[in-house]
DNA sequence: CCTTTGTTTCGTAATTTTACGAAATACGAA
DNA sequence: TTCGTATTTCGTAAAATTACGAAACAAAGG
């Protein structure tokens, strides 16, 4: 029921929200793989990038907070896909942001 | 002399530095500002945003650190305006990424 | 049921970020 | 030189990030 004051208007918190995503090098490693060809597994990913999987994990569930990237179950695996509406809306951010 | 292997690419590495600048909202609408209109005063926006004028001083030192703005002495004011070739580096970033 | 496979969560530690107020700095004006 | 203005740096504290290995979990196959 608090009516409280928000200073930041919604596109910047979100420009920001989306900006932290991708501040870890190895975050927008995964994202440029994602948005390029099709969704990859976390083994694919664990193989190629030089870090433990459970920090690999803990990088990918922050993808997924920011809503970047969704995961998909696909027993035994999970299949980690783009998050298509969000990343078009991230996009669309940046590109105002910088106009 | 050491021969360091790097995994993640230059553009990469870049991409994931100015995101990192933009992952708070009040950087983001520091630049806001000064994308939109011009230059200003580190007082101008301290007035302005909800923040102690030391944590604003040290986003303004983040920014400047990052590369997207940089700060011009004007004594006894210290003018900060964007790094216009910086912040084109970012937004040539951004839009090969999102592409 | 037990094992294997793929992945995440837990526990932990080091580092970084965010924030504040107080003190320091720089410089022009009185 | 002393004062006032504009801003940063320092000291500190709380919280978040990054990283690892060990343990846990879920599901399919034997």
């Amino acid at each position: 029921m608090e009516e409280v004051k928000q200073f930041y208007s919604v596109e910047e918190k979100k420009l920001a929200r989306y900006a932290k995503a991708l501040s870890h090098p190895v975050r927008v490693y995964i994202c440029g793989i994602l948005s390029k060809q099709a969704c990859c597994y976390s083994g694919d990913l664990a193989e190629e990038v030089p870090i433990a999987r459970s920090t690999l994990s803990q990088h990918l569930k922050e993808l997924k907070n920011s809503g970047l990237v969704q995961g998909e179950i696909n027993p035994p695996k999970i299949k980690y896909c783009l998050n298509k509406e969000n990343w078009a809306e991230a996009q669309q951010l940046f590109k105002e942001f910088f106009k």
